[in-house]
DNA sequence: CTGCGCTTATCGTCTGACCATCGACACTAC
DNA sequence: GTAGTGTCGATGGTCAGACGATAAGCGCAG
């Protein structure tokens, strides 16, 4: 049959990207949490067996991509990255488009069950473990919903993570990013929190007797609740959803003013002081 | 806003970043046109009397920000960001996170076939008509290949479309930019694309008799005939898919030559970069 | 505990080199 | 002429090592 080609087309392994991927994932692992410093450039070198040119590529790229920032001009460290640029961006797409709860919750219906049942697939122990630990710690939270839907939001993410697919990831993030804030705005009772912590319990048995279909049919039926939820409220599922977008975890309060972007041109143009600032 | 601080943060001109600022300038100034190309990093360094070292960091700087790209391993053109630019960010961050073939294709089969199942349910008869007719199109250039591809991402794109669902749309939009130009690489027999075709129309008829369940169940072996294309070409299925996609709509550009080495491969996973070392 | 200098680690940059590959051209065979 | 093949300079990827500037970290005096 006619191949027609007998090599496949071989992606080039530059060791800057390479190392750039390395880092990230020790980033994104967690490995390596928002704050924390980077070893130093002849460190990293070292440990990864290249020149500190190679290095300085690598952290070229991880800086551009917002990956890591410096706190001062010698001190590389991991940055916050709650609000990656390309999803902003996604994020504004979907508003100028109108979407309405119905759809973002119709999208999560769509993805987040397989992810869900990638999860169960592909989940080892000590991710089940993860899982685990992050459910008592949320139930520890039942009475603190701000603090409850914070650990809801690192379920859900969690779970994403654990399909091990970044494609299905991004594109679920924005979407995540949009529909989740405006559920927890209704979220406000202890019954309601205690609900869908359950669901989260039984799913993360379900992957863990590694039964995926199951687990996707009770994520199904947790997202659907959601939108029960909704209607119970009387809210429309058509209603539009502005973007509450949550920044941070620690930070009192800040009211979200709608900050202007698309003037980005001058503010890294040159190099930009790291400021603790709120997304 | 008052501002409160007294002396703004001071910015410190690394050469490098001014470097890659007088180039973005030359870039959007328009003095460098989409697909310039740019001088050689000699070249470029001895124009700015720096290193050849920060004229590297620059381009890092440049390529990650999107504003140059690879037109081959060993040539840099100025980037087309004439499309959208949430796409364009996404896209970006998708090649960032290293995707394979696989992690794109196990993301369409989640969100295709959920897709088609609600345009069989929201499809009216002028929708219909016009995927009949996009359909005869596609049927008139089977012999055209490169024209046929065009009008396969335009069927896949109505399918999108006729979801009625924005945010589907909108996630899943960047995933089959990146994955579809890469299948039509292979995609070069008329044989290949009979076969897509007639799957096509056994979709859109599975539409018009308002079978949702049957219409995505076709739509999944139809993405899984791609998935098997694949490997029967003797693909890696987790080979990351790069990205010239975009921009070879209208000249007959350089295919990106793949270069082959496939003995790079050992110095690169193995001993270059160790693994696991604590970073 | 605070503020000050001192030391040194670390960054920014440069030089110059090596090698593999690319691209273009010259050459050979049909 | 056209198509394959060989050659060679140009270019990119990487490295090792060096130097100056200065911020970070620390100890010490107040």
């Amino acid at each position: 049959m006619t191949d027609g080609r007998l090599v496949q087309p071989i992606k080039i392994a530059r060791a800057y990207e390479q190392l750039a991927g390395l880092l990230r994932e020790r980033i994104t692992s967690g490995e390596l949490g928002v704050g924390d410093r980077l070893p130093s450039e002849s460190a990293l070198a070292k440990q990864a067996g290249v020149s500190r040119s190679t290095v300085r590529e690598a952290l070229r790229i991880l800086e551009q991509g917002g990956l890591v920032e410096r706190a001062s001009p010698r001190i590389m460290v991991v940055a916050d990255r709650s609000d990656v640029p390309a999803f902003r961006e996604l994020r504004r797409e979907l508003r100028r488009r109108n979407v309405t709860f119905h759809h973002l919750h119709e999208s999560l219906m769509t993805i987040d069950p397989e992810l869900t049942r990638f999860a169960a697939i592909r989940a080892d122990k000590s991710d089940i473990k993860a899982l685990h630990e992050a459910l008592d710690e949320q139930e520890e939270h039942l009475d603190h919903l701000a603090e409850w839907s914070r650990l809801d939001v690192e379920f859900h993410a969690q779970m994403a993570e654990l399909s091990a697919n970044p494609a299905l990831i991004i594109a679920r993030e924005p979407i995540s990013q949009l529909l989740l804030p405006a559920l927890y705005r209704f979220m406000d009772t202890r019954e309601m929190a205690e609900h869908a912590t359950n669901y989260h319990r039984r799913i993360v048995n379900e992957i863990e007797v590694r039964d995926p279909d199951t687990a996707a049919a009770v994520m199904r039926r947790h997202l659907n609740d959601w939108r029960t939820a909704w209607e119970k409220r009387g809210l429309d599922l058509h209603q539009e959803i502005l973007d509450l977008s949550y920044t941070s975890k620690s930070e009192p309060n800040t009211v979200v003013s709608p900050h202007h972007e698309e003037e980005e041109e001058r503010s890294w143009a040159s190099s930009r002081v790291p400021r603790r600032s709120p997304v």
